[in-house]
DNA sequence: AAAAAACCTTAACAAATGATAAGGAAATCA
DNA sequence: TGATTTCCTTATCATTTGTTAAGGTTTTTT
């Protein structure tokens, strides 16, 4: 059962079989199939959702109506507007389903018990936020203030798999950049 | 006694006088001029460091010789290079004081005792990296792919009195834009 | 106080990127 | 299968941003 969720807490911390199953117990598995909708913006974030299975993608709407990719979700990551979960204030993002999915909902209830009683559990968290801001300021000194050409490159380096499961429009736009110039750029990088 | 200190973790946490002792024993304070280097690159990143008074910035330099700032350190915030200081490989950072400072180290061993035998250190360390995270990832949505006139104004909403004590090239390159457009931008702002 | 360095602005020009539109391929749907 | 939608590329043109260089102010150093 949740195979993934298991190997993603063992990688980085051990686990009796009694707190095993407490986490997993807090968790409520929700099935989405392709283009369906994990939140939408303007709702409070009730639920963080973990990928055990598919791809997912947020993205927010700025005031000129152009949609910015915030994030990917594939399987043993994390999805969801913290900001809005942990204000419980209303998210501005949308999380659109990529690939049909199978992920593990947990509200704030239930992860706040879990941090009380569960020492490791606090644990798994500290090492996975800390994780996701090595990884996202990694992001930022790997695009911002870089020509397209230079994001692009970098990106493919990093994450080569995502380009054959995620359409490049949507890629270009987590990048930064336009689909017209992620295609330009491409094209050079070809010959 | 290093009373930014102090405030900042009874701002996330509850503590014995004790345990308040025994975290502050961990921390040895350094005074910096001006001008002078917390680290530099290629060294691995051996303390984290807390500001308790002052202002350092840090930057990387990319592989044509410029230079990009990664972050800003005041007073109550945590500076240093996340990645080197938990892998203990080199650094690609350089760490600066823009004005005099102390600041408060901490040795990885030090850290590891304490999020051992101090539990309310651990719960401080993972909401110090959550609102990281979540702070960072608010950067991102608000430069990422905007227009350069869009992030100055969203950062002057935010960060309004970085200006008074930054010098605005090395906000450009914060913004990711140099620093004769941000020039430009004021300008026309200003009318 | 004088000299040097750092900082900011401006102008002119070059380069990169965005916007729009069109065509075709690929994937999805009925 | 045939129709529809999504996706990617390409071309053209407009706009934004970068580059370089110069001048002047402010700050720092001697």
């Amino acid at each position: 059962m949740y195979p993934v969720l298991l190997h993603e807490l063992h990688k980085k911390v051990t686990l009796s079989a009694e707190q095993e199953a407490a986490i997993v117990s807090q968790f409520v598995p929700k099935k989405l199939k392709k283009r369906q909708f994990l939140h939408q913006e303007g709702d409070v974030t009730q639920r963080m959702s973990f990928v055990e299975k598919g791809a997912v993608y947020s993205y927010s709407t700025d005031t000129h109506g152009a949609q910015h990719v915030v994030q990917f979700g594939f399987e043993g990551w994390w999805i969801g507007d913290l900001y809005s979960f942990f204000t419980q204030k209303p998210s501005r993002l949308n999380i659109e389903v990529l690939e049909s999915c199978e992920v593990l909902t947990l509200t704030l209830e239930s992860h706040e018990l879990l941090l009380k009683t569960i020492p490791p559990y606090e644990t798994y968290m500290r090492l996975l936020y800390q994780n996701a801001y090595v990884a996202l300021l990694n992001r930022v000194e790997n695009s911002l203030g870089l020509p397209a050409e230079e994001i692009y490159s970098r990106f493919m380096e990093q994450y080569p798999f995502i380009f054959s499961r995620v359409p490049l429009h949507l890629i270009a736009s987590y990048m930064g950049i336009t689909p017209v110039t992620l295609s330009r750029i491409r094209k050079q990088a070809a010959s």
